[in-house]
DNA sequence: TACTACTATCACCGTTTGATTACAATAGTT
DNA sequence: AACTATTGTAATCAAACGGTGATAGTAGTA
């Protein structure tokens, strides 16, 4: 899934540039000359940031924003002007913009705000998520997705689940799981990790034919 | 609910500047001259955003600030600092930074690019629409619409549909919820959160054919 | 094969947790 | 003041969860 950046800006061979240095970095970019056909584009595409020249001939790219708004577009925006004066510079702010770049400006600096931007607004969306196999855990949701499908767990078996898979290869034994899954100060015999492990198991591999999690008799259980 | 704004500064006449440009915009701030004070501040306050000098005697901001990262505080930052050449803003934002500010830089731009900022990641904050399969959340007004018709929700069944669909997909736990609709310093019983729910879902479906809701047993609450 | 040590599995049942209702306290309104 | 709406807390109930003991199974070893 890559990230996909929409730049609106009249000067040919900036925009050149701009799409150069943006897609050496690994970004996807789609260029324009101006705004026409942009917002169809943006209801066909799933555009994570847009880059708008404010001075364009014909609308004002701020202006152009703004009516994005209206139509509950919340695309993020950096605006990129030659226009350096305090009030311009709040106007963008105002209409919905994220960021600003005045020209002249070096594509290092342009690569930054952008990677700030999304940092800031990607967040969650991939982070959070942990894969074994046909396996992926969703820690924010608390969901389990196995071969394309969801799966119940208790919290017990998801927060069992969740140690094993952030521990591949790894072998852990009793002690550990009940002092990482369980915690508090309860004692605990190691037989219950046993049958918890096999409630798990019951639950993300019914007919006992992927075998996700090994035994280690005399040591533990692990991923592998 | 206001907006809290942490300043670290060691120039002291900037900084009284700084604190009283926000205030005037409407924010509240928390001065530092150093870094001393301030991870305990955070660890106690809600700070929705921290200015930060990199130019600190002692530890270099930016340092402070990727340690603030490596445990786990997210709090968005924009450093502020005379270096200007790009090797100083790269460092900046790869550290965790979200912005960056030159000095010398009006106060105006202060406030602007804070302004920019709180609005991307406080979201919504008052702007704009929120919905979740056939429920509108209209924050200027306060008003919820599901099915296209009105429904009335007191201030507290408001905020918490509210926290709840600007975390769709994340479960949150009594104790975010506690924390985040109820804020305060008051202790409430985990209970209550409970009996709220409850009466949410009376009001935004009351013959149950919906399951806006779900309950994550031994958790807490998800729209999903 | 026989033995041993460890593990899987099952069923039981106490504990925890959440839903729901009722009530009390408080604040806002008329 | 009387009334109403709001919301925290207590009480009750039902259901889910999971720890434990008993028993069956299995791997390792001689």
């Amino acid at each position: 899934m890559s990230t996909l950046i929409l730049i609106v800006e009249d000067e040919e061979d900036i925009l050149e540039l701009m799409e150069f240095n943006l897609g050496r970095e690994g970004f996807e970019t789609m260029g324009f000359l101006n705004t026409k056909r942009v917002i169809e584009v943006l209801e066909e595409e799933k555009v994570d940031l847009i880059l708008m020249d404010r001075n364009l001939p014909g609308t004002e790219g701020s202006e152009f924003v703004a009516s994005l708004r209206r139509s509950g577009i919340n695309t993020p925006v950096i605006f990129i002007s030659a226009k350096d004066k305090d009030e311009h510079i709040e106007e963008g702010f105002e209409r919905g913009g994220d960021d600003y770049l005045t020209k002249p400006f070096s594509m290092k600096e342009l690569v930054l705000r952008v990677k700030a931007i999304l940092r800031r607004t990607q967040k969650t969306s991939t982070e959070g998520n942990v894969t074994y196999r046909d396996i992926t855990l969703n820690l924010a949701s608390r969901t389990v997705i196995i071969e394309n499908s969801l799966i119940e767990l208790t919290k017990l078996e998801f927060d069992l689940l969740y140690a094993l898979m952030g521990n591949q290869n790894i072998v852990l034994d009793r002690e550990y799981l009940l002092e990482h899954v369980w915690g508090g100060d309860e004692m605990y015999q190691d037989r219950t990790v046993n049958v918890a492990i096999n409630r798990l198991k019951e639950k993300i591999d019914p007919d006992k034919s992927k075998e996700y999690i090994k035994t280690v008799r005399g040591v533990g259980y692990t991923l592998c």
